[in-house]
DNA sequence: TTGACATATCGGCATGTGTCGATATATTGA
DNA sequence: TCAATATATCGACACATGCCGATATGTCAA
């Protein structure tokens, strides 16, 4: 589209833009957590788990998969610094302790949710 | 910590919570997208395009890949619903499409960025 | 048309990730 | 102590992904 102008206003490279670029180390560690969210049964979990706090077995059954494997994306998780766990007894549970998890989800259930959610 | 209950409130499972989850499905979709954004050069490229439009060019020097390197990951976020291409002369533009990607950066920014943003 | 430049695509290799079965640890109750 | 339940870990396999060199496409200028 408006095939004018090739040489008109050549693409401005923007104004100084004084808001400086994130280090790439920083943006290989987000990278990491990234990966780490982006997985249909971890995206599960986080939604749940920003309700209130499960155990893995629930989380597990919610999800559809054996238990040892909810422990391991549970342990992947945990080790982005998203979770935190608390035996109970002879079970274990779960929590939220990454507070922007939420604003995420909230981007995903805007994005992809089928419910009209607001 | 509390070491005193470990029968006294059994972890109560959420009341009702009536937000009812997203589907599985959307969920795929959604660890998709996070994937493809989960990449330090992809995160810097969305970085710079929440700017302003840059060539291909410019943001493979800005990452200092070589350029047939940025241009896929272009490809693969324009795949993904993020991005635009228009070229213009024997260069191409690519730009921002994707509201929601303001909203992470931010929380990237927040989470992982050295400078004291607010 | 030709050559130069910018961008895109292809094939292959190395590495990372998901999944599973088997097994290990921890806790409770008999 | 032992058995039963709940989690966690390990080893191996199949598969996806990142990266690179080589090559292809598209555009401009001469």
């Amino acid at each position: 589209m408006t095939p004018t102008s090739t040489s008109e206003t050549p693409a401005r490279r923007q104004p100084p833009k004084d808001r400086s670029l994130i280090a790439l180390e920083a943006l290989g560690q987000a990278a990491e957590c990234l990966r780490t969210l982006a997985h249909p049964h971890r995206l599960r979990i986080v939604e749940m788990l920003l309700g209130g706090r499960y155990t893995v077995g629930e989380l597990a059954e919610a999800c559809g998969i054996p238990s040892h494997m909810a422990s391991e994306h549970l342990r992947l998780m945990q080790r982005c610094g998203f979770l935190d766990s608390a035996r109970e007894g002879r079970t274990v549970y779960y929590a939220i302790v990454e507070p922007h998890l939420a604003n995420i989800m909230n981007c995903i259930a805007d994005r992809f949710g089928g419910k009209e959610r607001r």
